[in-house]
DNA sequence: TGCAAATGTTATTTTCAAATAACATAAAAG
DNA sequence: CTTTTATGTTATTTGAAAATAACATTTGCA
C-alpha cells in the first residue's frame, strides 16, 4: 500500500466528524476576525487553497498546517489539553502500579472502542 | 514553492512545542494501555513507522493519522473543544454586530501575535 | 443594481509522506 | 543471562499534497 493510508482516505466516522467540526470552527474564527482565506494563508506561509482545505476538514492535510491556522488565529493554546495524561482517567486506571518504557504482554484490554 | 510548506518544515516554536507535547501524550496513553506501536498501528490501519512519527510530533504527518491515534486510544473526544466558537472570547468580541459569510474590508486587527 | 473582492473549481507540475524490507539496538520476562 | 519482543534506523519506491495558474461564481458594500 502506497501513500494515502486507509485512515486518511476513509476515516472512521468519529474522526471525520471531528475534522469537519474543527474545520468549521476555524472558519468561524477566521470570519469573526474579518480575515480572507488569502490573508490567513499569508500569515501561515501557505497558499489560500490550503486554508480552504482546512476549513473543509481535509483528512490528508498535515497537522502542522492545522495547528498553524490555530496559531495564526491565537487559538493554539487549546491543544494543550488534548490527550493530557492528567485527564486520561482510563489510562491512569490501567497503569496500575508500574509503567514500563516499552509495551509488552497481552495487548487487547478491550476491543469495544 | 512545491510541497512541504514552510509551516511544516520549520513551524513556529509554539506549534512545534504543541506537536511534541501531543506526541508525548499519545505515547504515554499508549504505554499505559500496554499497546506496542505495531498494535496501535494495526488498529489505525497504518504501519508502525507512522505511529513512531506521531510520537515524535512529526509536523508533516496528516491530521487524520493523529486523530486516528487519538480515536484508537479513546481520546478523540477532547478534540471537540478545540477552536470551539463558544469558547472564542476574542472572536466573540470582534464579531460586534454582524458576521458576513465572507470576509471583507480591513484585514489586520493586530499584527502582534 | 453594479462593482470589486472573496471563494470555488479545474488542470498541471513537483516534491515528499508513507509503505516495504532488512537489520540493529534495547528492554522485559523467565 | 538468555530469549523474546519492541523500537530505532536506513534505503528504496510510489502516489498524492501543495504550489501555480486561469477562470467561474458568489457575496458584500457603496
Amino acid at each position: 500500500m502506497p501513500r494515502p493510508t486507509k485512515i486518511s482516505t476513509s476515516p472512521p466516522a468519529a474522526v471525520e466528524q471531528a475534522l469537519e467540526r474543527l474545520g468549521r470552527n476555524i472558519r468561524t474564527a477566521r470570519l469573526r476576525r474579518r480575515l480572507p482565506q488569502a490573508a490567513l494563508a499569508e500569515r501561515m506561509g501557505v497558499s489560500r487553497f490550503v486554508v480552504a482545505d482546512i476549513e473543509r476538514g481535509k483528512p490528508t492535510t498535515g497537522i502542522a498546517v492545522y495547528l498553524g491556522a490555530l496559531w495564526a488565529l491565537g487559538l493554539h493554546g487549546q491543544m494543550r489539553e488534548v490527550a493530557d495524561p492528567d485527564r486520561d482517567e482510563e489510562g491512569k486506571t490501567l497503569e496500575r502500579a508500574r509503567s514500563p518504557m516499552r509495551a509488552r504482554g497481552r495487548q487487547a484490554l478491550s476491543d469495544d472502542f
